[in-house]
DNA sequence: TAGTAAAGATAGTAATCAATTACTATCTTT
DNA sequence: AAAGATAGTAATTGATTACTATCTTTACTA
């Protein structure tokens, strides 16, 4: 995000400040992502930061803030569209591998701020978003059992274990392969089997 | 590991110091296991470390081959107990998650080695595990699919990226919980839906 | 049992981190 | 155009990091 302007007014600074770590996420270590780091890639020295937040855990949940709504958004738009749970459950695996594909240091973070022992801010809201997604699927999940689209015998929770899990196996295949360059592929290829798993045999 | 011995041969020493961060980890953030830490927990002092192993990297790699040698020699006894293809997955995903609620710190660290952007030894170890972990599973994908026991048109690939992920699934949802407590039962119903989603319907 | 090599203690180093300070540049309002 | 508010700079802080140089203790063996 390089807005060349300096002197944004605070809101507009915040947001730059929360699309630039997104971004370093994506090419390094959620690790290094240091204040110093974040400024830099602004063009801002490393004191300015904290005028427009109070300390770097405030900046950090601000960034998780930002990925919930955003991936919620998307999540919610892609099942309107879809006609039945399954096809909505389908429409989420791809908007959601869409978002990590378009934001790979995402899943990073996330994953790096629940591992934090503390009960920090930003960890909260990491929690918060999984909560919302989960609610999200079990609800489709639901209903497609209530529609006969789903085996009624699939446990709720571990279907919807198995679904966040399988989009963290495919993050952790493009972490190893380097690129997202096959992520949208594996993706259907890896939910057709998730589908199998879990739909009723008519 | 609190082998209270001071003056431990230099072979038991790193041994120790091995578990050791393998425990700090099922604690704290694997980004929390400083040099200081290890050595406090085992009675050390933080210099006495660099008398057994060269730099922190390497001590990092040396807990990465623990973890490699431990978990597939569990996985393939298990492998050897079983008697069918989709048998053997059964109890190579058990033994795994076995594995890990045992040691629950060591998933974190694996994960936290794939994201350094620099590649490492400790996370060349890493991908070495993963490649002959893969290497297993898709071995039993393919003799499930010559035998009949699994779906001819089951990408191979996919399955043995949902299989993974669905352990990190799991693992993510015992940080959620803050235990292992659910760990065991809920990777049985996790199972049970992967394994719908694979096998040849008769 | 004396000598020695290995193992650990002590006390540092330089580098890096988030955060704070006193100050300056720019924008906005009247 | 003056004045106050806002945004950013430069320099520095104390804490923490991995790592090292030097001295001391222990265990083994000749």
């Amino acid at each position: 995000m390089d807005e060349q302007t300096k002197y944004l007014p605070a809101q507009e600074r915040r947001r730059v400040t929360v699309e630039t770590v997104v971004e370093l996420a994506a090419e390094s270590n959620p690790n290094d992502i240091t204040t110093a780091a974040i400024a830099k890639r602004m063009g801002l020295t490393q004191g300015a930061l904290f005028r427009h937040f109070p300390n770097k855990a405030a900046l950090l949940q601000a960034v998780m803030e930002w990925v919930a709504e955003r991936l919620l958004a998307r999540v919610d738009k892609a099942v309107q569209k879809a006609s039945s749970p399954l096809a909505c459950l389908e429409a989420m695996f791809m908007a959601h591998v869409e978002f990590v594909a378009e934001h790979p240091g995402v899943p990073r973070m996330l994953f790096g701020e629940l591992q934090s022992a503390e009960e920090t801010a930003p960890k909260l809201a990491v929690r918060t978003l999984i909560r919302l997604y989960s609610e999200r699927l079990q609800h489709q999940l639901e209903e497609g059992k209530r529609c006969g689209e789903i085996a009624v015998h699939v446990d709720i929770r571990a279907a919807s274990n198995l679904f966040i899990g399988s989009i963290q196996g495919l993050v952790m295949q493009s972490l190893l392969a380097g690129s997202v360059g096959h992520l949208r592929e594996d993706a259907q290829l890896v939910f057709a089997i998730y589908c199998r798993g879990i739909r009723s045999t008519l």
